[in-house]
DNA sequence: TGTACATCAGTGAACGCGCGTTCACTGATGTAC
DNA sequence: TGTACATCAGTGAACGCGCGTTCACTGATGTAC
């Protein structure tokens, strides 16, 4: 007879998303190199041949854990509102809350496992895509620079922010008064296709 | 008497500069993970002792690396002509060149590297300056928005582009014709304090 | 100038570690008849 | 309904590896007198 529905696990419950769980886990709390197969495995209580089972070696496993990132990563900035700047924060929110994923989801064997993974791939043109189309809606009617280009502007931006932020570069240039909140809005004017009109950080500065 | 020089080495030569040398090399060539003590000592010809007559432990030696790559982006950086674009372009083109070094530079344990060793702090500030120092120059008497908070942004974008670029996802998301000049372009644009006069891009746009 | 001594950059074997991965296996679950 | 069999998620010991680091040492260089 053939099975209905996925087959529950036998032992343990659901061992592979239990790993990638205790993968996550670790990745926040003790960074990238922290992370091995058995360190995983003791986390679930379960021997070192047992991840295995759901992955065929530890490169898979990173995948499964950077393909895991990309999801909540999108329904992160999906959630998002208020536009541009909304968006910005909620990504500069998503790494600051959960560093060594980012790192491992932009990081260094990303375009290996985009190629091998359509998931990953497809996960990485929809945050694109997001902030072009916010950048669009700043630029409706107004005909300025190409959308594409200012939208992978936007996106440099904002992901270079995160970087620096994420490593206290900024806290390093900016001293004590880093203010995220005023270099996003400064960050968002660049991004508005005609600054002629009064607006806040002007007055700001005049004073 | 009072040695009148740094006195020259006794057996190789000078051990530390070689070690960084090969330490340098192998960064390039198989990416931080491959840099190992004992890798070096061995490229050095050398036992694996032998570098700890130089470096601490494994954290110092990484520091010395770090320390050089900010040497050697500095002068890098110096050296660019064209104002903001050439900043703009020696910097990515030193995050081509050299992408492991950046990570190592700019990556993980930053922070706690900074705090310790005066020389990277210094290197840090500097970089910045020099980009502060060209937006200033594009805004000279033009009263737009607060320099400081641009050059923050200025550098988060050609940052955040040398990640992008470095691993991939810029080309993912713009396809083959990835022209990183033409996006630059589009960048320096968005310093410029005012965008009304004709330019080459708006033109390029509407045809 | 010669000799005893101090310094110090190096040697090479060894330690203990955690890792990725494999081997041969067990025991629970599901299936065919 | 019962029984023989197949499947498959797990066990736990073991392999070989490269690493950071330390130990006790050697031999070349420089220094004091």
């Amino acid at each position: 007879m053939v099975r209905r529905q996925p087959r529950a696990a036998y032992h343990h419950g659901d061992l592979r998303q239990a790993c990638i769980a205790a993968g996550l886990a670790l990745l926040s709390k003790q960074g990238k190199d922290a992370v091995s197969l058995r360190e995983v495995a003791r986390k679930c209580r379960v021997s070192p041949r047992a991840p295995y089972q759901h992955f065929a070696d530890k490169t898979e496993f990173f995948a499964a854990l950077a393909e895991e990132g990309f999801k909540e990563f999108g329904a992160a900035l999906a959630q998002a509102k208020d536009g541009l700047v909304g968006l910005a924060r909620a990504y500069l929110d998503f790494a600051t809350r959960r560093p060594a994923l980012m790192q491992l989801m932009f990081g260094d064997d990303f375009e290996e496992r985009a190629t091998r993974n359509p998931a990953l791939h497809q996960a990485a043109l929809a945050t694109f895509q997001q902030l072009e189309e916010q950048v669009a809606r700043l630029h409706e009617g107004a005909g300025g620079l190409p959308c594409r280009l200012l939208a992978v502007n936007a996106w440099a931006l904002v992901h270079g922010l995160s970087e620096l932020l994420r490593h206290g570069q900024l806290a390093h240039v900016l001293g004590d008064d880093a203010n995220v909140s005023t270099v996003l809005e400064v960050a968002v004017q660049l991004f508005v296709p005609s600054r002629r009109g009064p607006n806040k950080l002007r007055r700001m500065n005049k004073a």
